[in-house]
DNA sequence: CTTAATTAGTTCCGTCATAAAACAATTGCA
DNA sequence: TGCAATTGTTTTATGACGGAACTAATTAAG
């Protein structure tokens, strides 16, 4: 079975891009889109009128600036009238939200998994949508993200966390639950969330990095994602950060992922206590003041500021957004990343914004709820066909 | 005085991406370009007629394919209709470039400079530039390579190399030769050579970097350059490669500029032999086996691996370009460079195709010529006016 | 209070790029 | 020789666009 995703708007180029203008950088004027896009004042009255009529686009009241002139009319989409759910799905549970057109959480839920057959997978994961879409107007599309390397929106080529290789999980869910699922990698689902609606809106390059089991890296250039096949593997994990540091299980000294994920360092201060400690009990430890875990704490922060530097250095982004539920470490060991970044960055460059996000694992669910409002509004999909 | 640089075609949207299409994967057929632009063959037809009336575009012959059907009539280019310069503007010495509408070299010329106040340096760029046009056709446009950070196409807005802040190199040196001139830095026109008609062409994505005296980084993705107000200032210049290495004049222990530099190598070598030897001649001792010379040379090696590495991490590249005049170093030490990638780079992902430029200083000056024919053939100029 | 200036948005029309379809041209193959 | 396949041209209808003239709504100036 193959559902085919509604295109948002049957209209050519030109209306998609007025409306996909205001659901991003909304509520503008048709004047101000106009002038954004390009186009004359008459085309905008000409593209603006389907999308009003057919509900998508509304009037939301005046604008008067304070200067001269007759008051623009701001248009604006409408975000509640529509529905997606996004979903991550980890090795023992899956994550969900239902999510507006703008990506803002309205309920989220999750299961635990009974087996990591994909049958029984899809099996829960149609239970979550069941219970997600509970009283709520219909869903337009389903977003999945996934750790590990995936096609076409829906194929699941590699995802060594669940030992799956070549699983059509998009068609499979599609059938289960009768929604149009689209599939994708979850940090590329992670950045394209701060793309359309978070710390990248409307920049034309930004970087991403997530700390927590691995680490996480993504990129936006010339306000378009940097898509690699090579997703999910080590790009950035064995990244070398301190010729000091310990050893990972690779046998690389000071890498990324001996020194700044969240194993290493509930590992590194548990030994140095002599107890097991959790990952954030290190961190509040660190935080208290307790010697060793600020070692171990401030030898990751001096690392992640070393690999923001690389990047920065190498992809001059606009700002970086930090994000992952390891991510607290970036400010319990604020001035460490600081220290890091100025070791590796020319003094005279100017300093990176970043972004901290909660840590909270719902942000990787809303990335895959943006996966599917993409498909929905760009109708990447059907151009795939 | 502003000389307006005249437009390639005077047509639309359309018609110019069908003449580039050409210009930079030509000869090609209609259906072809048909095809990669996703217009109909009638459109074809209608848009190819005035560039092949115009002259621009020209017939060259039938390709049949062995298949069945009509042979397709292949149009290109005239690469010979049009002439550019190109220069690349140094310390002591400005060199110059005649090419094509393809930037093949037609002519090289050079001069000293007399001084380095700007009039002085602009009277011998002039100088030749009358030397380069010299029994040539009219030149059409002029593009100089200035390393430092350029302003719109022609404004240095610094230039350590020359002590030059604030100057207006562009609209003098059109005033004095009556040439449209377009400045820009100089790694961005290498790279963009690279982008149109190097190592790059066709490619979405692809790094370049260049060994000397100091060393260079440019970025193509999605099929643009990545520009930075930052270009010229240390981007990878301080990048750490070597925990032991030696240290640079900013006191960084094992930066690339006190690793993979010539200066940094020539010395070295001097200092384990006790005499002074050039650059070049380390490479050359290093190459017959000389032991000192071998391990600064694999060390700076290594470090260019690592690199890479990082590069190809980051920015995950479909190829890699080396140049610059201290590029052989990649050749002598390829065992190291190798090594060096490794170590850095996760041993799932794919191998970078590397692409090792001759190291001639010509390079640069097609470079230069590159962005001349750019903003001929695109008009950015105009468009930013 | 009136008028001018300013900006927003609409209506209408001519232009022109486009796709579609029919057709001509050229080749390989049976 | 006839048919299939492919390239390229011609013709035609559609429709998106910009531009101009217009209406609308507001402020500033007199």
């Amino acid at each position: 079975m193959r559902i085919t995703t509604p295109r948002w708007t049957p209209g050519n180029g030109a209306t998609r891009a007025v409306a996909l203008e205001v659901l991003l950088h909304g509520p503008l004027s048709r004047s101000e889109v106009a002038r954004r896009l390009g186009l004359s004042p008459g085309s905008l009255t000409r593209l603006s009128a389907p999308l009003l009529e057919s509900g998508l686009l509304v009037e939301v009241g005046e604008q008067a600036d304070g200067k001269v002139g007759r008051p623009s009319q701001l248009l604006d989409v409408v975000p509640a009238s529509k529905r997606f759910i996004g979903m991550k799905l980890m090795a023992d549970e899956v994550l969900g939200v239902t999510t507006d057109l703008r990506a803002n959480v309205i309920a989220t839920g999750s299961r635990r998994l009974k087996g990591r057959d994909p049958a029984s997978v899809v099996a829960v994961i149609a239970e979550l949508v069941t219970s997600l879409r509970h009283g709520m107007p219909d869903v337009t599309a389903l977003g999945i993200g996934v750790g590990g390397l995936i096609e076409e929106h829906g194929f699941v080529r590699r995802a060594p966390f669940l030992e799956w290789n070549d699983v059509s999980l998009g068609t499979m869910v599609e059938a289960e639950t009768g929604i149009p699922a689209i599939v994708e990698n979850d940090l590329i689902a992670f950045t394209e969330y701060e793309h359309w609606f978070g710390a990248g809106r409307g920049l034309d390059r930004f970087a991403v990095l997530t700390l927590g089991a691995g680490i996480g890296y993504g990129l936006v250039i010339h306000d378009e994602i940097v898509r690699n096949d090579e997703f999910g593997i080590g790009l950035v994990g064995h990244w070398p950060l301190d010729p000091f540091g310990p050893v990972c299980s690779e046998g690389h000294r000071g890498c990324a992922k001996a020194v700044l994920t969240d194993t290493a360092i509930a590992a590194a201060v548990s030994q140095a206590l002599g107890k097991q400690v959790s990952y954030q009990a290190a961190l509040n430890l660190a935080a208290s003041g307790e010697a060793a875990a600020r070692r171990v704490v401030d030898d990751a922060g001096k690392g992640l500021g070393k690999l923001l530097a690389a990047v920065a250095n190498l992809t001059m982004p606009e700002t970086v957004v930090l994000g992952g539920e390891g991510v607290r470490l970036a400010e319990i060991a604020a001035d460490a990343v600081a220290a890091g970044l100025r070791a590796d960055r020319d003094p005279r460059t100017k300093p990176i914004p970043l972004t901290i996000r909660s840590g909270d694992n719902v942000e990787w669910c809303r990335g895959a709820a943006v996966v599917a409002i993409q498909t929905f509004v760009l109708g990447h999909r059907s151009d795939e066909n």
